[in-house]
DNA sequence: CATATACATCGATATTTGTCAATGGAACCT
DNA sequence: AGGTTCCATTGACAAATATCGATGTATATG
């Protein structure tokens, strides 16, 4: 059986923070956050992670990512950092695995940050 | 009175391209698009020109945006480029002066982009 | 025609970033 | 304990990019 700690971890920028691009006159400071939220998809690679997990309702550990993906394992290591770092991503250890998941509801948050002025939003 | 020409330009790449971050099964080529389209957000400056534009009902000419932010002619030039090479902004030459302008309809367009599953899309 | 203005392009430079090989560290197995 | 697997970190390097000064190109104006 073994322990399976399961410490669980997430950076935090699309949780809470970044302004709307079509919100009323952002600052510079603001823009520089909401960009790198951006800056995190701007990336085939990244968007490939953020794909495979968005259609899977499992976490997926970096193992399987690496069957897939023509990347070197570092790499590999390398772009799913940013996207915790961001906070689009969660990271679960079990074990020697690490499993990978999309945060919950930082695609909708996502979305918002997209959302245009006279939405449905009320 | 003048000519005033307004010859419109724009690229496509809001329009019409990049599948969706969270449909099904995406391919390296689309992630390179999708991709690219995140990569044209993923920059301070070009986040607060999108902004600028958002908030105007009018477009803007570049002699105005130079006022505000604090950079150097070319640089804006250099970011207004790459807003209009990815579909997302629209130019018009108006004699002299050089307009742009949010490209109708790709917010929402970017918006599809990051449309989560199961959404109110219906 | 000469000059001025608005903007784009060019060339150069410093920073950022994607990538990999090598190494490190932790959990598991025998 | 020793070896193996999984993953992260480090260091190095090439490519991309943001920035600026200098220059080019229209368009207007005197």
């Amino acid at each position: 059986m073994s322990s399976l700690n399961t410490v669980v971890e997430s950076g935090s920028a699309v949780t809470g923070c970044c302004s709307p691009l079509a919100g009323p006159g952002i600052s510079l400071q603001e823009a520089g956050a909401t960009a790198g939220l951006f800056k995190a998809l701007a990336d085939p690679t990244r968007v490939r992670i953020v794909n495979l997990l968005a259609n899977s309702t499992e976490p997926i550990c970096v193992c399987e990512m690496n069957a897939q993906f023509d990347l070197a394992q570092p790499t590999l290591s390398h772009h799913l950092k940013k996207l915790v770092a961001v906070g689009l991503l969660t990271r679960e250890q079990r074990g020697t695995w690490a499993y990978y998941a999309l945060n919950d509801g930082s695609l909708q948050r996502l979305a918002e940050l997209v959302r245009v002025k006279g939405d449905n939003g009320d």
